[in-house]
DNA sequence: AAGCTAATGTAGGCAGTGTCAACATCATTT
DNA sequence: AAATGATGTTGACACTGCCTACATTAGCTT
């Protein structure tokens, strides 16, 4: 392939690499199509062939996190090597916390407002697949004696809210220094989400 | 005054009242300083003799932000009227809680991720006076008992992060409708708020 | 192998936006 | 009453998303 070549080969890809490197480097309100093409040495509107439009081009990385997120949990989980649900769900925790904080962009995409305001269907599946996941496992927890008595979707509220918000808080060190533990990321991670779902004793 | 003022008046709020509507009914991404001043009837660049930039307009609605969230929760704290910490903590949550829910623009606003990212001096004193209020709530509870074994940033990580996180999931109800407990507000917040700060038994 | 077609990339243009500078109008102080 | 600074307007510039028309190429059909 000659080095001047007419074809990028693989830009929707290229697109979607370099937006996570924007993202992260100069915030997701920098994030412009033009911007991208530049980056990556095409036409201005090469792009717009890939994507219909920059929602079209947010909710593609809104759907890769999602299952990434999903990955990075279920990963969690298998890793853990145990059948116990109390074990399992922290170690999904740890798994999705530990995801959101390796992986700014991605984050930033599967919250960012005018993404799940309104999201296509393709999205829409990447956040059930992952619902799904998550949900089963904190049944099983609930059915194992886990705050027995709360309704599952608050309880599911709960232990999704934990990581979600801790790493919203972390990433941007909103709350200040005092609010920002000096530890390990994971020593952080394991101390926080044993607050949610505490291990059994043995 | 005549009818066609050439002075607004009161321009600044006008501008804050504006973008906070165009927020709740369009989302944040379709906030445009023209548009604000389109709305209200002034000239396009009219809001720069009140907002530096667009920036500077989103750090005036996230300090606002800061603050009615602390006086919702404070407030809430008095309201409960009880010295036990545990409970002033638990009123404290839902009065947060509450005031996100029911003030999404002003909650998109405070958790902007361009804004957080490098807060001007005014926002910054307005976060920091929030989180010592929140921090000190949380220390007196340790104090009491509660996770007195946690190092006091991770508690304080950990009870933050709940309110916030479910904002967040379920202002755009963002893991779908199995995740949104089908309950009145008052009887969600309440049922959440009771899982990170337990009730005293009497 | 040749040719056709759809996919992919380019060039230019349009409307909308943020921001600035120059000017107009008004309120307040002196 | 005049001066001065605050507030609002107008016009301009660069940038952005997105559209249309055109150029190049890959891959399939025959």
């Amino acid at each position: 392939m000659p080095a001047t070549a007419y074809h990028h080969g693989n830009l929707s890809e290229a697109i979607l690499i370099e937006a996570a490197e924007i993202i992260d480097k100069e915030g997701i309100e920098a994030l412009s199509l033009r911007g991208i093409a530049r980056a990556i040495g095409v036409s201005h509107s090469a792009p717009n062939r890939h994507f219909a439009n920059k929602k079209a081009l947010l909710e593609a990385l809104a759907s890769m996190g999602w299952h990434e997120a999903r990955d990075a949990t279920l990963a969690a989980a298998e890793q853990c090597g145990s059948d116990n649900p109390h074990r399992r769900l922290n170690a999904m925790g740890r798994g999705f916390l530990r995801w959101a904080l390796n992986n700014r962009a991605l984050f930033r995409a599967i919250y960012h407002p005018d993404v799940s305001r309104q999201a296509s269907d393709s999205l829409h599946n990447a956040v059930e697949t992952f619902a799904e996941t998550v949900q089963s496992a904190i049944q099983a927890t609930q059915q194992d004696g886990r705050h027995s008595q709360v309704p599952l979707p608050v309880l599911a509220l709960f232990t999704n809210a934990v990581p979600t918000g801790a790493a919203m808080l972390l990433l941007d060190s909103v709350l200040g220094e005092a609010m920002s533990p000096d530890l390990e990321q994971e020593e952080l991670v394991a101390q926080l989400i044993d607050l949610v779902v505490p291990l059994p004793n043995q």
